[in-house]
DNA sequence: CCTTTATCTCGTACGACGTACGATAATAGA
DNA sequence: TCTATTATCGTACGTCGTACGAGATAAAGG
């Protein structure tokens, strides 16, 4: 979902599709929200800043999840009234952007390349997937996401050009990366629920039934088979590894 | 995403996970939900039915977003008072899920396989994909889903059928489809967000100004090539088939 | 038949949300 | 000092999900 907008940049693409399922039109303006300047002359002087207001957001989303961000939690945690957030971001939508290009910072962009292209990509999935898990609501929030911030790009820019040695285009290579990018953010809301749901040993135990009793009806024979399969218990680093690898290894210039 | 639940049932995974982002640990029971008898006895007569409520649920959704779907305006489409709604179902995540079952109604169970697994594989991710493009709510709504519905375990049951000359084994499928599931959504999710700004031109013009200018910085010279390069403009259609086609085409049994 | 018991209907109300509005306070240039 | 500008934030509005409980309606027990 990173660059998802960039990639629609190079190359318009056609195809009609139905209405949006979750967002209306409306959207932030990224040239006010990232390029405007800091000079400021008259008026009173702000007494939060943008980069505390977002990083109390950012660390009340990290413990307690996405819901528990609201203007006035935000607001609390950080010794505000509520409406002076709207003093550095416009509305909640834009402080959910801010939010993710703040953790966007933790990322490296100046570690070596190797020059080999696909293990730099898998690195850097890898990298992905580990932020995400650090920061859960990650996946979620990147949905609604509408454009980069100054931290995404460095990492997108420094994505391009681990791909440099593949050959790609310019393109191609906005988009594999979007690709990649939507692909780890898929497996990890996986991987989140999967593990949520562990922890609740009571659902985990009435889904257990539920499914045996689905699979007890004689209508399900392979999911039958495949509930009683024992296979070993793959780690979900294991099956993103796998997946990931399959994704990369097919990747050529052709 | 389809049979997150499903997957994590052969084969327990380990590996802990900080707190999920989204959503507590609550949920609703399965077994109530989707295996309750339809016997009643006594009592009022029902006016409604969970049928008539969901898809005006459904209904609206499509029409007009997922945020559109709130308990009011789904009691006005059907003609009920606001509360009478749950008795139907407890709460509205459990009207999601209900949601969600009821279009994957829509996906065909019977249609014939071809025994080229990969072939079939990938006709099923299509309808998938075709799926969420009729219902642009979905990618959104499969992330907080919990168990699948009948309607989701009779498409699985095929998607299971399919995968069976794979020589993968049971937990080995359940995977596979979890996670290419996952990947429908995420590009579908992705692809459904390039087509919304697409047809928004004051954003879309902003956006490319704010690129251009980023890319002009200097600082970001893969940034300014990629969107520089005049690669002829790839379908989403296309992007996906070449994705997916990696995808499978690299699976096998090992 | 009437009573009991279970079920469904839905008006009212509560607390939480995002945020529009406008009064108030602080600052810098004139 | 006056004025223009900017930040702070209390109050208030409309919306949300849903708890509560009073009424309606049906079948079962006598």
């Amino acid at each position: 979902m990173i660059s998802a907008r960039v990639a629609s940049m190079a190359g318009k693409e056609s195809e009609t599709v139905p209405d949006d399922g979750a967002s209306g039109a409306a959207g932030v303006d990224p040239e006010q929200l990232w390029l405007r300047s800091a000079e400021r002359r008259r008026g009173r002087r702000p007494s939060f800043s943008r980069e505390a207001i977002t990083a109390a957001a950012v660390a009340l989303a990290d413990a307690e999840g996405l819901d528990a961000v609201t203007m006035r939690r935000v607001a609390a945690e950080v010794g505000a009234g509520v409406m002076s957030l709207y003093s550095y971001a416009p509305d909640k939508e834009t402080l959910l952007e801010l939010m993710v290009d703040h953790v966007s910072g933790e990322l490296p962009t100046t570690n070596p390349l190797t020059g080999d292209w696909r293990a730099d990509l898998k690195a850097i999935a890898h990298l992905q997937r580990a932020h995400m898990l650090r920061h859960p609501w990650l996946p979620a929030a990147l949905a609604t996401r509408r454009t980069p911030g100054p931290n995404t790009l460095a990492f997108l820019e420094r994505a391009l050009a681990a791909l440099r040695p593949s050959g790609l285009d310019g393109a191609a290579r906005l988009e594999v990366f979007a690709q990649l990018t939507a692909f780890v953010a898929g497996h990890v809301s996986h991987e989140i629920t999967q593990a949520a749901a562990a922890r609740s040993p009571d659902r985990s135990a009435a889904e257990a039934r539920y499914l045996a009793a689905v699979a007890a009806d004689g209508h399900h024979p392979e999911l039958a088979e495949a509930l009683a399969s024992t296979g070993r218990p793959l780690t979900p680093e294991a099956t993103f590894t796998r997946f990931l690898n399959r994704l990369v290894d097919g990747l050529d210039a052709d």
